[in-house]
DNA sequence: GGGAATATTCCC
DNA sequence: GGGAATATTCCC
């Protein structure tokens, strides 16, 4: 299973520029590369359409069945939709599934960073509350500074131990199973052994 | 694959009582009656507890690789801890995977409509806003002060975690050599009995 | 442990 | 098509 695609990570809840396109996106633009793939009779399933503007489904069961599983963790041809509209994706015609997005556009895969989630604002609050974040920092004097990588690295190094101690506690969880087995292992090889040499006598 | 975890639906988005369970819980609920599932060997790897008041995952190794597929989407041990906390489990033991919940218990299936999600209030203030630990909103005038009492809290933390690590890493080597002599302890059981087979020919 | 982003589901 | 809940991932 292609797994992947992870976001390169460093940056949730930045309003930074991600490095990478969303995993949705570049499996959607992959599935449509990986191209030719034809169902059972040698029709296509999904292709792009004849400008490379956008994306056709040919077969929407066979697409759920045999496209989606392999590219997500689901079959729901509705999830598939439900996230083409997230990303603002528009459906072009009305007798065929056929989908575009101005910056989804074949040969283009660099270009999907531009795509990004329509955010449905929590809307409670005025967005002039929200801080833009960025340039917030720009004059804090050196010994905050100093303080604040020393900090910074503390922080990195506390993740690393505990990431460190799950795997540690994985492992020995792990010994500790495979010790029972040994251990159930051995007692039936050895009553076996009994077994048989009372036979003998 | 079990799908049929629907949450009955109906009342999405409303703050009443739901009819039915999370689907988490009914899934973690099963997989504990589904019960006496073992792994190759005859261990099990995931049970109650003795009293029915929590669970213990016996082999998290074993449980992400074969009975977590069988429920949820994906087979990351961290995921279903994740849920775990998300719906207010405690892990109750340093020792070993041992998690409860006051509502989720033994033979009380009904009892886990009880159970909710906490949910992060969708806070005015972005998090990194926030300061790490609480009350210390008590008099630490000086954010100089504040800086320092997390520095000290962090590098306290971070002299635990190595502690933590080292008698960790002591752990795995005895079960290291444990292993090694239960294996030969085997091997020469199983010479041993090969011989004497071998001399009553 | 938990915040927050993305993914999936369910419903209007 | 989209709002909102739950699920999964990623990161602190």
């Amino acid at each position: 299973m292609a797994e992947n695609y992870s976001n390169g990570g460093g940056q949730v809840g930045q309003s930074l520029r991600p490095r990478c396109p969303a995993p949705f996106l570049l499996k959607t633009y992959d599935l449509l590369e990986e191209g030719g793939v034809a169902d059972g009779s040698g029709g296509k399933i999904v292709s792009w359409n004849g400008d490379g503007s956008g994306f056709i489904v040919w077969s929407p069961a066979e697409f759920s069945d045999l496209t989606l599983p392999r590219y997500f963790k689901h079959n729901n041809f509705s999830s598939f939709i439900r996230q083409l509209n997230t990303y603002g994706f528009k459906k072009i015609s009305s007798k065929r599934w056929e989908f575009k997005h101005e910056k989804f556009q074949r040969g283009c895969r660099d270009m999907l960073v531009e795509i990004t989630r329509k955010k449905g604002e929590p809307s409670v609050f005025p967005s002039y509350l929200k801080s833009s974040s960025e340039e917030n920092a720009t004059t804090s004097n050196s010994m905050e500074e100093n303080n604040n990588n020393s900090h910074q690295l503390l922080m990195e190094e506390n993740k690393n131990l505990k990431k460190e101690r799950l795997e540690l506690q994985m492992q020995i969880a792990e010994f500790k199973s495979l010790e029972m087995k040994l251990l159930e292992c051995l007692s039936q090889v050895m009553d076996n052994h009994q077994n048989k040499s009372r036979r003998q006598c």
